[in-house]
DNA sequence: GCAAAAGTGTTATCCCTACACCCATGA
DNA sequence: TCATGGGTGTAGGGATAACACTTTTGC
């Protein structure tokens, strides 16, 4: 084995993880407990281990400094740049997922001093180059909204079509047409009826719920 | 700077290079001259330096190994599974690029015991996961085909619209129409007339190139 | 009965697809 | 003149986008 006269570098994961609160998308981010840029806001992470995969690498890091347990994580892209982290010599490889509904406590673990939940239109100043790396995960889920599944993954296990729609148009960062965005999800046929419906001040709306037959997706 | 304690990798760029030869897609590999895998078809890559850009790193070891320069790099994926370099501890950062034309003389450089443009459907074996990351590379390119120009990077700076359709159906797997191409090119409105021909055995066919008024495209 | 959110269809336009014949040239 | 690849248009079906009123409930 050798690795020997090669340059080495530590590998760390960075999570863009959001979630829909019925209202506003909005994104994990933890108060950091260490330098550098101790006590400022970043998107939790940590370093690769030998022996792991960046992937199991990102969930246990998740799990760690938030508590936080995820089925779906998308590679999103590696930060390379020179002098990013001031450590020196980190790159970083950012991931992408989506959590249902944002009562999944950010508490925080080891590293962080402090988990929280915060509008993705109204971040704090970010460390490192996580500003960046947020907008990066922004464009990625818009151009996925209409293609695959993965917006459901914001939404509770049965939802009203009002939720849905307010959901994606968080993503898209547009409005949406009421008919039409109904009309779109009957002929693409994801959603079953659950036959249940969700009271509330005025006239019940119906609940429903993907339709497992078809998730694959991409 | 405190890294201490932290566990370290060597950082490896894997290049994925697509040609088109007029008929076919080709891909650009090299021969490996030293373990693991020597005398082994590879993807052209090298080692990450410090002070440096993982598109950096790509782009300079590409130029030692095989002397191509290319404009465009785009990342796409990193690859993690522990064991996949027998050295260990070897995280690799794939990159996908396009050239114009095979005419790019593929001489062999420092690593590589030679260098030779292979067509797509036709590879040997690779090292390591290279066939992993080809097919990723083939799919991440079909997929960009008709949303961006990246396919006419492929092409000469004047081109039929023949070869185009050509390249566009090796691309995309898939035999194209060709009425149906040329309107939809034309609603794009992309290209721009040349005025010039290219005379062969029969009636000569028009030159376009790409309009580059609007080239900026994702 | 009133306020508020849920639910529901139609029309015009654009895009996609399928499909067949004439044209210009070199040999 | 013939063989070969270059070049052209249309019609039908499906998706998209714009648009307003009725229904059901809690108070």
């Amino acid at each position: 084995m050798d690795l020997a006269g090669r340059q080495l570098f530590a590998l760390a994961t960075d999570l863009v993880i959001f979630a829909f609160d019925g209202d506003a998308l909005r994104l994990l981010l933890v108060r950091r407990g260490k330098p550098p840029f101790r006590g400022e806001w970043a998107l939790p992470g940590g370093f690769l281990e030998h022996g792991e995969t960046l992937e199991e690498c990102a969930r246990r890091e998740l799990r760690e400094e938030t508590g936080v347990e995820l089925r779906r994580l998308d590679q999103l892209s590696a930060f390379s740049t020179p002098g990013r982290d001031p450590r020196g010599n980190v790159v970083s490889i950012a991931y992408l997922a989506l959590v249902r509904a944002s009562n999944v406590l950010a508490t925080a673990g080891s590293d962080a001093a402090e988990a929280a939940w915060r509008e993705v239109d109204a971040l704090p100043k970010l460390a490192f180059d996580h500003a960046d790396i947020v907008e990066m995960a922004r464009r990625r889920l818009a151009d996925a909204l209409y293609t695959t599944t993965a917006a459901f993954d914001l939404l509770p296990d049965s939802f009203t079509l009002a939720e849905a729609q307010t959901a994606f148009e968080r993503v898209s960062r547009a409005p949406i047409d009421k008919r039409n965005f109904r009309s779109w999800l009957h002929k693409e046929s994801r959603l079953r009826e659950t036959g249940l419906a969700r009271r509330g001040q005025h006239r019940p709306a119906k609940l429903y719920r993907l339709d497992q037959d078809q998730e694959p997706a991409q």
